[in-house]
RNA sequence: GCGCUCGUAGCUCAGUAGGAUAGAGCAUUGGUUUCCUAAACCAAAGGUCACAGGUUCGAAUCCUGUCGGGCGUACCA
């Protein structure tokens, strides 16, 4: 279905087009800011007024008169300086519903007509380590922007680019062999629980034993080899941090899978060819031993030109080196039409200088768009970095666990009667949805202070908002057989649609605004525009609850409501699980 | 120094191309439960959108400057 913006758009930028005989004047319509000013208002009519050299408010009245839209609307309103206020004929309204409620699997949402492929880097664990707080952003938001990004149609390429190459690598091997002389012979054999506490132990190894040192750099060696036992060793040590971070995604519904994994070793031997080539064009040069190209527009502290390193002078290769060869793949290989990146907004310059680079040497084109996502600094209570009370670094697995349990806490004291299982599916969708909605429905650019108890207080603009919006209209359905309600029955039965009550209407305009929310986010890469419409729409239907009772409402009410129920239902379901990936219950 | 980013109610935050009287939640005050889940709903109060100029019919939003915070700025990622 077409949105209804953009019918309205076009129609009345075609009025203004027909007046004027300006066809760069768009009408510019939002959803009204104020109820009082009707439900759509066009926002265009003063630029056009401007371009025309005319009075807005006589240009908005010549528009109003040539316009053809009374099939849609109730007569235009003129306000202010020149608005045209719009609103919905209740017939349209109604009609528009049972459309969206019909298209039971995309609730009247259209998939893109030009599908496009789309590479989105996210999450990036450096595999040594437990994932930590400073994890959490990426992973999510890049969730996110992916599975909107899908939904629309296009085709989404994941990329876990997980660090799983370099000197770390190195001394972790070093200590496995030492530590445990026949992991060459059958690795399999050799569990690694801790696979952190082991890294940190190489580290300190590696600080204070100048000859293990020597061996751990032996090893890094042997790994761009590819020697045969080192790498068996090393192929185990990316399955056990596997063992890690896939129960988390898991956890946290996230969709990356362990095929999605592209990391840095994957582009290892691509190192070499990358400053050659670069070299070959004349971009890459010699700097204080080091091989640099220098994009216009840097400068370094002392004023000079500043460096995007490709290659150090002890001739090692960097994480620039990773990402040109990254970046080189995903267009030339997985034929990217768009690359997005999803990590914190410190590395912005770096990205540019990777865009800027990628551009100079000719490898991309301005049909490719590549984005840096950015996100701010997860912040404690304090106001200062995220950390736990003894200043060390949040696992992840530590922070999940405890929203669960927190939530674990709140189930007990609200819902107690319930069965212990369900207790614990509740608290997993509250807790876990809690952490992730929080973080979804801030600005991402924003830093963001992370506070339980403000995303486990569960008032307000929090998934336990919408998941309770969810678990009521489910509860009306339990109840409707002991009414002797045949849900089903009613809403097949619904033909037209007849609106009683100015909440059910309210409603309803919340319940054809989907489409637009998606679009928007998807466009920007900003969850919080898709929360934000959820709150909205979780807000009309706590009204609508309030002020409308469905199971006791007569015949002629009834089947409105039921489906006013059903498909706020199916739209919070559709956002929270599908594009948000969080769950909902049906009891809370 | 240069660059990026932020500064909005007591607190935590929204504000989607420059649009109308700047919006939520928490906290505060008051109201709603014989009724489908009160993890809810309704209402009141709360603002120099850091500051100063400018652009224009109109600025939290764009430009310039100032102040303040965070981050980056040559071989970590």
């Amino acid at each position: 279905m077409k949105p209804i913006t953009t019918i309205l758009d076009e129609r009345i930028s075609a009025a203004i087009a027909s007046v004027t005989g300006a066809t760069d004047c768009p009408a510019l319509i939002i959803p009204a800011k104020n109820s009082q000013f009707g439900d759509y208002q066009a926002n265009g009519v003063m630029a056009a007024a401007k371009k025309a050299k005319t009075n807005p408010r006589e240009l908005a009245q010549k528009i109003v008169d040539a316009l053809e839209i009374d099939d849609i609307c109730e007569p235009p309103e003129i306000a202010g300086p020149g608005f045209i206020n719009l609103r919905l004929k209740d017939e349209f309204l109604a009609n528009r519903l049972l459309e969206v409620n019909s298209d039971t699997d995309r609730l009247g949402i259209d998939k893109a007509d030009n599908p496009q492929t789309v590479v989105v880097d996210y999450s990036g664990p450096n595999i040594a380590k437990q994932m930590h707080v400073g994890h959490l952003r990426s992973t999510i938001i890049g969730d996110c922007i992916s599975r909107m990004i899908e939904f629309e149609g296009h085709t989404v390429i994941r990329q876990n680019h997980i660090g799983d190459w370099g000197t770390q690598f190195g001394m972790l091997i070093a200590l496995l062999k030492e530590q445990y002389p026949h992991i060459i012979e059958n690795p399999d054999a050799v569990e690694i629980a801790d696979l952190e506490g082991f890294y940190q132990a190489a580290k300190a190894k590696s600080d204070n034993d100048e000859a293990f040192a020597k061996t751990a750099r032996d090893e890094v060696v042997k790994l761009h080899n590819h020697d045969k036992d080192t790498m068996a060793v090393w192929g185990h040590i990316v399955d056990e941090s596997r063992k890690h971070y896939l129960p988390i995604y898991q956890q946290l519904s996230v969709t990356l899978q362990a095929n999605d994994e592209r990391g840095e070793s994957f582009y290892a031997d691509k190192l070499a060819d990358v400053v050659e080539t670069l070299k070959e064009q004349a971009l890459a040069t010699e700097s204080d031993g080091a091989m640099c190209v220098f994009p216009p527009g840097f400068q370094n502290k002392e004023g000079n030109p500043l460096p995007f390193i490709i290659q150090k002078s002890d001739g090692a290769f960097l994480y620039a080196t990773t990402d040109l060869a990254a970046l080189r793949f995903r267009i030339n290989e997985l034929k990217a039409d768009k690359v997005i990146y999803v990590t914190d907004a410190r590395q912005a310059q770096h990205f540019n200088m990777l865009f800027e680079t990628v551009k100079m040497a000719g490898w991309t084109n301005d049909e490719i768009d590549l984005m840096h996502v950015t996100f701010g600094t997860m912040l404690g209570t304090d106001g200062k970095p995220f950390k736990t009370r003894t200043g060390g670094t949040v696992k992840l697995k530590d922070l999940l666990n405890e929203a669960v349990e927190r939530a674990t806490t709140v189930v007990e004291e609200k819902n107690p009667d319930l069965p212990a299982d369900q207790k614990q599916e509740i608290a997993k969708a509250v807790g876990i949805g809690a952490v992730k909605y929080a973080d979804y429905s801030n600005n991402r650019n924003s830093d963001f202070i992370f506070s339980f108890d403000k995303m486990l207080a569960m008032e307000g603009n929090t998934a336990p908002y919408m998941q309770y919006a969810y678990a009521r209209i489910k509860s009306i359905e339990r109840k409707a057989s002991k009414k002797d309600v045949d849900i089903q029955n009613e809403l097949s039965g619904i033909k037209s649609l007849t609106f009683t009550d100015e909440a059910e209407k309210d409603l309803a305009k919340m319940l054809i605004r989907y489409d637009q929310a998606i679009f928007g986010a998807a466009a920007e890469c900003r969850p919080n525009y898709l929360t934000g419409y959820l709150y909205d729409l979780a807000q009309a239907f706590s009204r609508f609850y309030n002020a409308c009772p469905v199971l006791k409402a007569d015949d002629t009410q009834r089947p409105v409501r039921l489906l006013l129920c059903d498909l706020t239902a199916r739209t919070i379901k559709h956002g929270l699980t599908q594009l948000l990936g969080i769950d909902v219950v049906e009891q809370m």
